[in-house]
DNA sequence: TCTTTGCACTTGCAAATTGCAAGCAAAATT
DNA sequence: AATTTTGCTTGCAATTTGCAAGTGCAAAGA
């Protein structure tokens, strides 16, 4: 485990030293809004994460307390990622980067659905999806 | 100027593309919350970005349509950047992340009141930093 | 029981990106 | 005219990434 090594103490650059790359936010839309919560999950997925990479940033999320791993309870051979309270935390976060891309990216039909209701009511939505998330940590 | 390689067609993915990394939003914030505008005002700032990686980070913002360079009405050695619409509008993204790290990191004194401010009326916070940012794109 | 498959990684290595120091040309200052 | 400021570019070493292959364990199938 090494140190975290701040850059500064602003909190926007603090974040980043967390999340700023170009993969742990995937991670993270993944377990917030796709229902994926093993490594093989996250391996699926469109953008094809490389496996070391997907290790090292389950670690570090992991570390940052953002994600826990636990037992799968269907299956010693696997493990279970799930997000924390202060990953859940990340949902206005990912919920406007949704919105902000809506505007300038054409977006597919299986997200569609997500974004509208998203944009229709940004509060609704964040309450409802929430609600959702912080369910799951009661099992 | 190289083609933009999208690794997927979600808007979070596509987001990354374009600020995922651990520059792109401090240059951002720069613009957003503290008034810099220069080549030379980035580099000033504390965590300490290298020259290179601010010159090819500001190009991608610029190709992107995030940020645009204009020529320095005080002086032609200077640039100046500013953010577009595309660039203010990424305002709620940069809230959220402040807000986020409110509730995990200590904030220093110097960002407290921005964030407080922030904290206290979000939607009036949001509405008026866009306002002062829209305006500057008038002159 | 033995073999195969699935799962979650780890390792090795080449390629790409980053960080640091130095250099450079045009403009501004002295 | 000489020096400093500004906004970069270049060279190179160090770090990080991406790809392919391999490993160890558990569960399923023959």
């Amino acid at each position: 485990m090494e140190t975290v090594k701040k850059r500064s103490e602003c909190p926007i650059s603090c974040s980043l030293d967390v999340f700023g790359d170009k993969w742990s936010l995937l991670i993270i839309r993944d377990l917030m809004f796709w229902g994926k919560s093993t490594y093989g999950d996250f391996l699926k997925s469109e953008e094809g994460i490389a496996t070391n990479i997907l290790a090292s940033r389950l670690q570090t999320l992991e570390e940052n307390k953002i994600i826990e791993k636990l037992e799968h309870p269907g299956s010693k051979a696997k493990n279970l990622y799930r997000l924390t309270e202060k990953g859940i935390d990340l949902l206005p976060v990912l919920t406007e980067i949704y919105l902000w891309a809506e505007k300038f990216f054409s977006i597919p039909a299986d997200i569609k659905a997500t974004i509208d209701e998203a944009k229709k009511d940004k509060e609704a939505f964040m309450q409802t999806t929430m609600k959702d998330l912080k369910k799951q940590l009661e099992e």
